[in-house]
DNA sequence: CACGCTTTAGTTGTGCACGACTTAATCGCA
DNA sequence: TGCGATTAAGTCGTGCACAACTAAAGCGTG
């Protein structure tokens, strides 16, 4: 790590100045990377987050979904049809409020949870961070997101 | 940028612990930024890059652009028809080699560079990041992806 | 030269991601 | 109490992203 050669201008147009590139690039390979290991639980990456979440707390309505994912039920809606088609979960809307759906875990959904703990084993290792550079990437990347989304 | 409180455990299956879910956040929260931008100018995310690269280097053939960028010629063949549908590139079958494709800007495409280079300023003043963590932020993604990529 | 292998671009099918919109339920307040 | 505003989930259309595959061009070696 040690510092860039050459600064880049500020304002630059070539791509591998951008660090918008350097995110969209690896957020695509780290997703590549965990989509063989996904695909034997029958996973796609957006749907294992959402298994993360309901592994963290089961009965969750699909806006707060939405929060903790930052998607929109547009996005969600279809997903979590694809996950309750494959027996992972069940939608059922809540009777104190008939607008709301509660989003609850099969039990064949709360087993994978097992299977699951091997993935962020696995991944954590290819990324191949110290615990220092994992912890510093983290809050870096918390920053950008608060601060593109603040203004 | 205080180091973390409380480190997590070795492979934690909660969703805040995972630095996959804070890239792929990331990610999708700077290319939200980018939207109304590209909107002027008529351009997606990706469609961006495309023209980033070829502002570096016009005349280059599918299976270049598809190295800069790390995409497949299933996401770049349709994204190129919309683009030259746009008039903003053309492609031809290189006389020398007919299995490749010139993608080249037409004048339109050339002339778009100029209003772009509004754009990273306005993104990285958004983004928020003093310039070393800026640096620093493209080491540790160009890390991983490397370190994902490689395994 | 011939024929099989590789390379290049493109097509097809599936699943996100999001904006714009719809429907139904609930809320708030005049 | 009634009714307009708000909220929740979902539909639809567009555009990535990628795996699996196809078609056509070029290459290499017997």
């Amino acid at each position: 790590m040690s510092p860039a050669a050459a600064e880049p201008a500020e304002g630059s147009l070539l791509l591998d100045d951008q660090l918008c590139f350097a995110l969209y690039a690896a957020s695509r390979a780290v997703t590549a990377r965990y989509r063989p290991l996904l695909e034997e639980l029958g996973l796609t990456y957006p749907q294992y987050l959402v298994m993360l979440v309901l592994w963290e707390q089961d009965s969750i309505s699909v806006r707060d979904l939405g929060t903790a994912l930052q998607l929109e039920s547009s996005t969600l809606s279809p997903l979590l049809k694809r996950l309750e088609a494959n027996g992972l979960l069940r939608r059922e809307r809540r009777r104190d409020d008939e607008r709301s759906v509660a989003i609850r875990l099969t039990d064949t959904g709360a087993r994978m949870r097992e299977q699951a703990a091997a993935v962020p084993l696995a991944i954590g290792d290819a990324m191949g961070l110290t615990p220092d550079q994992d912890a510093l990437a983290k809050q870096l990347l918390r920053l950008i997101t608060a601060n593109v989304a603040a203004g």
